[in-house]
This record gives structure tokens, C-alpha cells and sequence, in this order.
DNA sequence: GGGCCGACGTTACAATTTGTTACACGACGA
DNA sequence: TCGTCGTGTAACAAATTGTAACGTCGGCCC
């Protein structure tokens, strides 16, 4: 038999803290759950769960967010958060929270599953720990979910190309990359000898959707003769 | 100083010879030359490149064929094929070389050093040494080319999407997938839970262009309530 | 067996994304 | 200052992708 990763749903709600626990037991996951965070520390004084899934708010005693940062600061322990509304996310995602992901009720099981199994295939993986979730300049880039959000927590949406294209300066910042590297690590194609301005389109795509003014980029920098560079710091 | 990686050129004509190396040269790379087999035998007799580029249509002695074949067995530094002719490219895929790309001549200098540099980032990544080109039933799959052939040489023209699919079910072969699975691998994206087809329909469009009968799947078989699976073995 | 139902294959269409071309602008060197 | 080169971006065209609809197949239950 396989050793099933455990998971702790902490929720006060009774039916929907039984419905995810049904659900994931019978996927292939160990189950614990809590109702308040006494109740949360109390299991965690005897397991060490894979994942915990966290509501925001919780009715009585001390509120998720308190809870989520008091988890981050004494754990690396992955945490997806619920909350009751759409909307809340924006307002949370800007916080320090340190969270992996995010759901808001009602959601699909079938997509909890999905965003349970991307986080514990990620921490579970041999890479070298890459972070879900990482800050540079006004945004707060999320690889799981593949959306990106300013630190106020507004959307911005990329399309598939322009998001993979970001995550090329991420992974190299402060680094000149010339066309043909940046065409080479976005499109795995060894541009062919013809002229090729595919990349300064999507690079001018991508500043008009990211850039506070996308005339004057302070993120993405033109270095002439030479190609791009992310000019700022990437934080985890 | 950076150590800079060592390319063997093996070229019989004068011109292109210089031409390559000056160019590799220039942009930091360390290059030696030999204009036949023997002239190579004896270069790698005291040195041991990174990356041998070898031109296939050696005029006297053994043939560049006969070379590559030689060099695999012996070793396994990266080989980079350049032929006269775009359709001797069609020839000789299908033969068991085990190159690691290949190039129709005349070509820009650009292009090969965007090959080249594919090839030593692949070899020298840390990677547990993933293959560039694999065999799956009749088809042959080069990863930095991101291209498909058959066993005979003929192209197959896949989309970006239709080539990821492919990827997944190469690096998972015999393994049911379910359409979760699937769409989270090839887009990173974790599905909603809206009805989606979406896999079903790439599917589609995948075995059209791989199957021999697309009505009769014999590489990628449906698995009713449980999804999809590559039915074939990949051989490296 | 016959009929029902759900799952899958496939087509046609729509929406989106992507590449190409062309032109404008600004920097730089002469 | 002028000319040239490199870059920004709008407008267009092509390709890709997602969606919806419908047909078909297979299983299941009377």
C-alpha cells in the first residue's frame, strides 16, 4: 500500500469540513480535521501534516489570517487558504501571508483535488524548492495557479505566452537576456536565420499589462544592442 | 575567466571550417578542428570536447555515418550532425545514430549557436540526463528541435499544445491519465469546475497527425471513466 | 433484445493568442 | 544636424485553442 499524504482541514463549519474530508479520503488522502485554532493546535501537537487547508474565517477566537501567520513563522508546512467570498482573495493575496494558494467558496472538489495534489507534487518534488508565490516590483506572481495580482490584489491577466515570458525574467533577474535566448526559453524554438521581432511584440504586450507607464518600463529594461533585463529585485 | 566549453569541429571544407570555428570562437567558445576521421581520431586522442560538430558527407575515407556511429559507441559527448542538403535530414533520422541534432546546410550562424547552446545547457543541467531524442512506436521525438518524425524522416507538424500533450504522455508511458491530470500537465492550469473537453478535443487533433489509423489508436488508447494512456513503450 | 444513458470522437465555429509587417520615433555616431 | 540603426507599437493575418453541438459507441437494466 501506498503512504497517503496527510491533511489537515481546519474549518468551522461542520458540513463542509465533513464534505472535503469524505471527499479527499476517498482520493487517495489521510484526513484530520479541526474547527478553532485550539483545536488546530491541538492536533499538531501529536501529527505533522502534508498540507493544511486553512478558512479564513473562522467565527470565534482567533481569526485564519493570525493563524495562517502563526503557522508560516513556526513551519514551512504547505497551507491553502478558503475564503467565503471572491473578492476577499483580493484583498488578502497582497498581505505577507505566505500562503501557497487560494479558494473561494464555493468551490469545485474537483478543482480543491487538483490544486491540493499541484502543491504537494511541488513541495514533495526533488527542485530545489522553487516558491509558489514570489514579489517583484508591485506584483505577486503565482506559478500554481499561473495569475499574477498586484500587491493590492488586482488581477492582471496574461496570456500564456506573455506569462511564461515573465517568468523567464523572474528566473533570471538583474540578467541582460538577448532575443534569441529569451525566443529559446519562452518557445523552445533555435530561431531560424530570418529576422524575428516576435519577442520585442510580446515584451510590448506583456510592459502595456505590467509596467506602472508602460513608455517610461521600470521593470522590464531595454539594453540596446543588447536585448532585455529585469531591473528589479524578485522576492520569495 | 569562465571556463569555456570545447567544440570539436569535424568539417573537410576549408572555408566552412574557419568560418564555424571563428564564429564559435567569437562568441565563447573554444574550438578545435580536424578536416577527416583520422584527423579527428588523433585530436581526441589528447583532448575530450564538450560538443563534436560533424559534417556527414566527409569525401574520402570513412563517411561521416560510419564516424558517429564509431563515436556513440565509444562515448556519449553530444553530437551535432550537419548535412549538404535539407532532405538528407529525412534519411537519416530514421537511422539509429544517436545524435543530438542535426543541421541542413546552408545555415546562420545564429541558428547553430542557439543548437549548440541547447545542446550543453541540456548536457551539462543537472537533469537526470533526459534524452533529446526518444522513440516511441514509429516516431521520433527531439526535444530541442521540438519536432516529430517518423521512423522514415517525414516530418509531423505539431502545434505547441499538440507536442506538450505528446511530452506528457512520453514521460509517463503505460500510465492511465486522467483528464485532470492532463490539463494541469499540459497548461499548468487546474481545471474549474466547468465541463471541459478540451483534452478530449487535442486528443483529436493529436492522433489525427501520430496514429496510423486515427479510428484505430494503437499509441494513445482511450480509457472509458479513467482517461488516456500511451499504450507503447519509448525507447531512448 | 431493445431502449436508455452516459462517455467519447469529431466537426464546425468562435475567441484568443501569436507572428508579421510596416511605420514612427528616438538614440547615437559621423 | 543628418542619416542610420534599433526599438516601440499599431494593424493586420495566421495559427492555435476552447466551446458547443451532434453523432456514435458501449454498457446496463429491464
Amino acid at each position: 500500500m501506498d503512504h497517503h499524504p496527510l491533511i489537515l482541514i481546519v474549518e468551522d463549519d461542520d458540513e463542509i469540513r465533513t464534505l472535503v474530508c469524505e471527499y479527499l479520503s476517498s482520493n487517495g488522502f489521510d484526513c484530520l480535521t479541526a474547527a478553532s485554532g485550539p483545536d488546530m493546535d491541538h492536533v499538531l501537537a501529536s501529527t505533522d501534516p502534508s498540507l493544511i487547508i486553512l478558512d479564513l474565517m473562522l467565527p470565534y477566537g482567533e481569526d485564519g489570517l493570525a493563524i495562517c501567520r502563526r503557522l508560516r513563522a513556526a513551519s514551512s508546512v504547505p497551507i491553502l487558504i478558503l475564503t467565503a467570498r471572491g473578492d476577499e482573495i483580493d484583498r488578502i493575496v497582497g498581505m505577507e501571508l505566505g500562503a501557497d494558494d487560494y479558494m473561494a467558496k464555493p468551490f469545485s472538489p474537483r478543482e480543491l483535488l487538483a490544486r491540493i495534489r499541484a502543491i504537494l507534487r511541488r513541495s514533495s518534488s526533488s527542485d530545489p524548492r522553487r516558491p509558489n508565490e514570489v514579489r517583484c516590483a508591485h506584483l505577486i506572481i503565482n506559478y500554481d495557479r499561473r495569475d499574477v495580482r498586484t500587491l493590492k490584489g488586482t488581477p492582471i491577466a496574461l496570456s500564456s505566452g506573455e506569462f511564461t515570458l515573465l517568468t523567464v525574467f523572474l528566473s533570471r533577474p538583474q540578467r541582460v537576456l538577448d532575443r534569441d535566448r529569451l525566443l529559446e526559453l519562452v518557445s523552445g524554438r533555435s530561431l531560424g536565420g530570418v529576422f524575428d521581432r516576435s519577442i520585442d511584440v510580446q515584451i510590448s504586450r506583456l510592459r502595456r499589462k505590467i509596467e506602472q507607464d508602460p513608455s517610461n518600463p521600470t521593470l522590464i529594461k531595454t539594453i540596446r544592442n543588447g536585448g532585455y533585463i529585469l531591473a528589479e529585485h524578485v522576492n520569495t
